[in-house]
DNA sequence: TTTTATACTGTATAAATATATAGTATTTTT
DNA sequence: AAAAATACTATATATTTATACAGTATAAAA
């Protein structure tokens, strides 16, 4: 799959979130309200390029004719949750799964993959804690300051990602632990996916 | 719930199909050609009468503004999402029902009657932010330290209760808020829940 | 029996909407 | 260095679309 620019993927999570909360696509106009561009050619030119690249199909001379190609119709789908664990093991790996959570796919903006299961309090100044399920969309695309699920040479982390060159920041939300720098000519890193939510039991 | 008519059933069904095959719902004029009707406004009084008997939502000015509520997935039971509102509006009247998602039961420990979407700021201290959605298990009965919905002579809040005999501490997480402190003597207060567990959204 | 709901045809129109065209500016790719 | 893609503003308009109004007719509920 290709990859979308950052306002793209703004335009996509705004049509996902359109069809969650109303039922139906948005229109030109709409898209443009919620990004806050002045012209309806702003959002007509991000859908072109989106259809381009074969992410949603446009329907010729209908109002609000968007359709998200891909889209896993199936209602309640069956989510594993995953606990954290280190050493690399292949995260999606069935020894890992702990259980599964039927979760309603409107319910986060992008499609869950999985859910981890957070160990450890490196992120709880941002509200995230252990023990809480951080809803996981599978993909390698990210923005700096993104939630993101890294795999690293030997350890698999949920951390805030900066990139900047050649050089990958994994920041924690706790200033009892210290970042991760990790230079990208040296060693390896790669991104399994972001976090787009959370679940929290008390 | 009512019965519908073959009609209406047919109107129903021409909905659905469309969503599926297109991507969103169909126009008057679609359901005209698709069921053999030669005016837009067969259509708009089927859609009328599928709306009064609560099967579909019409969004008033939007082209294809049909949402078809009640998606009754097998799994998950549907819980409402209601939005915090001040001046002791009846908490699950319909108006503040913002929308409505499915839950696997055995997601949360206790049975999950409502959804409370987070207004404000008084619990980040504790991970519970802006528009989070507070799983609440409708009752009176709770120990102190919950998380408790409380209804006030004026106020609905989502504070941590404390009760020691006709005292009652309704106590934030955020040092920039107040504790409220209530004269059981004097003030009215009600629990109406406690919250389980939450759902945030990024 | 009178009202209400169902089930349409037919016409009309204000508003919503897609979509083209003309620009400007920046970034990325070739 | 040139071309292509990205990322918009701004304006205009044909078309789509919701929706109101005026009828006709039948069946079900009060």
């Amino acid at each position: 799959m290709k990859d979308l620019t950052a306002q793209q993927s703004k335009v996509l999570n705004c049509i996902e979130e359109s069809i969650n909360k109303t039922g139906f696509p948005p229109t030109r106009a709409e898209i443009c309200k919620k990004l806050g561009f002045k012209s309806p050619n702003a959002a007509e030119s991000h859908l072109r390029a989106l259809e381009k690249k074969n992410i949603i199909s446009i329907a010729g001379g209908s109002s609000r004719g968007i359709n998200i190609k891909s889209k896993k119709s199936s209602s309640g789908g069956s989510v594993p949750v995953i606990g954290l664990v280190a050493a690399g093991s292949a995260t999606l790996a069935s020894e890992n799964v702990e259980r599964e959570i039927n979760v309603d796919p409107s319910l986060f903006s992008r499609n869950v993959d999985y859910f981890l299961k957070v160990k450890g309090l490196s992120m709880i100044e941002d509200g995230i804690y252990e023990d809480d399920l951080v809803a996981i969309h599978k993909t390698n695309d990210f923005k700096n300051g993104d939630l993101a699920v890294v795999r690293t040479e030997d350890d698999v982390t949920l951390k805030y990602i900066f990139k900047e060159n050649h050089k990958l920041l994994l920041k924690p939300a706790n200033k009892d632990f210290d970042p991760i720098h990790i230079d990208l000519r040296n060693e390896s890193a790669e991104v399994e996916g972001i976090g787009i939510g959370l679940i929290r039991k008390n």
